[in-house]
DNA sequence: TTGAAATATGTCGTAGTGCGATATAACGCA
DNA sequence: TGCGTTATATCGCACTACGACATATTTCAA
């Protein structure tokens, strides 16, 4: 059993290196079917987060957490998804310092379809990135 | 078995969402480790293509390559890493045009605790992943 | 050999984005 | 009521990636 320690190898560095690769294109295709559709990567991720929430519907401050993003600019992002009319905001009923976000018909519907590319394209590079993650499991044979 | 073009359904997205949200959490502790060492995430990810390329050397044409970066881009990151002493940059003794860039003794020990770092982290949540992976190429039950 | 096209890298100005600091409004509880 | 906390918003700044362009080197065909 390899300790936690040991030296890493030159395969253990490409490994690492190639899993961060499959990583970016993943991320490169995603960016690309976003500015396809009009939107910029941010904007892409955000109507995800929002429609992949309870109902539908998220606050600002939940965007942020599962942006992995600071309040302040989640906040700019909203409002950015609003000017573009892919977003509606309204204050929450029952606590008026909570903004809630929806998706508007064309953000549902642009969505949609961004939605189903990745689902294509996450069945296409799934098996890569699985035999990745085996593979920086297992330890070092060389 | 479902038809591609099926309409997504709330669990779909709520599924493509956490796969986001399981990525972006690592990007997180990427970033945070790679800050951690004094270096920008482009930084330390470009240190790694170095390394885990074939005899520890890349140009800078691969970097771009495989940063997903335009040349230019990935020349401006080469200049700051050599002028933090991360790396060294000579000019290939073959083709005069191409510019080798290697890690320097400091990069290298940077490099090597931050990959540790980072291989303990893809070990704990690559089960995740992998389940979420799982998940997603399956045709949706609800 | 020579000159044009291709290749590899570098420079400069710009646009977009995320953050810190700070502000405002609304909530909750002593 | 009043004060601390929470949620969102505004503003200026710094960083980075890019496009447009520039330079140096190589390749290749005539």
């Amino acid at each position: 059993m390899a300790s936690p320690q040991r030296k890493l190898s030159d395969a253990d560095y490409a490994r690492l290196a190639n899993f961060r690769y499959a990583l970016r294109r993943f991320l490169e295709f995603s960016g690309n079917a976003a500015c396809g559709e009009g939107l910029t990567p941010r904007q892409h991720q955000a109507m995800l987060v929002i429609r992949g929430s309870d109902g539908g519907r998220a606050s600002v401050g939940r965007l942020a957490e599962r942006l992995c993003l600071k309040p302040n600019t989640a906040a700019e992002l909203a409002k950015r998804l609003e000017t573009g009319g892919w977003i509606t905001r309204q204050s929450d009923a029952g606590d008026h310092r909570i903004i809630i976000l929806k998706l508007t018909r064309s953000g549902k519907r642009t969505l949609e379809k961004l939605s189903h590319a990745h689902r294509r394209e996450l069945r296409q590079i799934g098996p890569e990135i699985t035999s990745l993650f085996v593979s920086l499991m297992e330890d070092d044979k060389d």
